[in-house]
DNA sequence: GATACAAGGTAACTATGTGAGACCAGCGCC
DNA sequence: GGCGCTGGTCTCACATAGTTACCTTGTATC
């Protein structure tokens, strides 16, 4: 069946918090809320890294890692798993001599893209403020 | 993620990845990198949704807790001053009878509202499909 | 036979984020 | 005096994220 292999970990679905009641903004705690999905994803210490090489072009196990030297394996495996999981990144085995898998983004990964890229202006233009406050309010103690 | 002070991991310089034309990348995994701050700070579980809270205007500690129902004073607290130590959220203390504590978004505070809207379009747009995509894989295995 | 690589799996451990709830100050109220 | 409100701080405990180290299967190389 495709790629999967009958072996994989218990899927441990993210719990949330319990149900909020009340008027719902569009900033809604809710647990089924897609803001929260979304940064529960991307806001770990690595899917945004491995979706920035990727999205250089498909890498292989071993390419990603070399790309990103600070991750371990173990954490590379488990954020690959959790993007395919989520349908942003597709995975695909070659039996080639030594069995080789490959990692791409899907297009719905593709469009993750921009988003992220806004949020990195914001982040290359702010930065320096925000360092800037972050001694202020240190030294202010 | 990372509250309090940044963990600074080894700065470790990467080479180009392979198969890309050695253009240098805007994702860096660098210690310093200002994506990696960024994500640290709005990566956590009520940043998003303190930040979205006084995007409405300003707010008293209890009435921000009342539009977050299920935070607690201690994490918002912590995530408060957080906001305020990187120049986010501005804190102001009126000593009326009972001293009341009014927080609000500075004017780089604002700035973050619009990649974050841009960040929430694409989950509104994009959950149906994560959700599909999760589904199919939690069973598939 | 020993070593290395591919792409992981697994266990043991540590670090951190988060939660629950007690406690604190000053003031008003009855 | 006792209770509640304000905006916190404090400690304890837990669950999860993350790291390190060692294991697998098979082929290729030394």
């Amino acid at each position: 069946m495709g790629h999967g292999e009958a072996k994989v970990t218990t899927p441990q679905p993210r719990a949330a918090a319990p149900g909020s009641s009340g008027k719902r903004p569009q900033w809604s705690s809710d647990a089924d809320c897609p803001v929260r999905d979304v940064l529960d994803r991307i806001g770990d210490k690595w899917s945004t890294l491995i979706l920035g090489t990727l999205a250089e072009g498909p890498h292989r196990f071993s390419a990603v890692q070399r790309a990103i030297p600070d991750i371990s394996k173990r954490m590379l495996t488990q954020t690959l798993r959790d993007l395919e999981r989520d349908g942003l990144v597709a995975r695909a085995v070659y039996p080639t001599k030594p069995p080789s898998v490959e990692y791409r983004l899907t297009p719905l990964g593709e469009t993750i893209l921009e988003p992220l890229a806004v949020l990195i202006r914001w982040a290359d233009l702010s930065h320096a403020a925000i360092r800037t406050a972050r001694s202020a309010f240190d030294e202010a103690i």
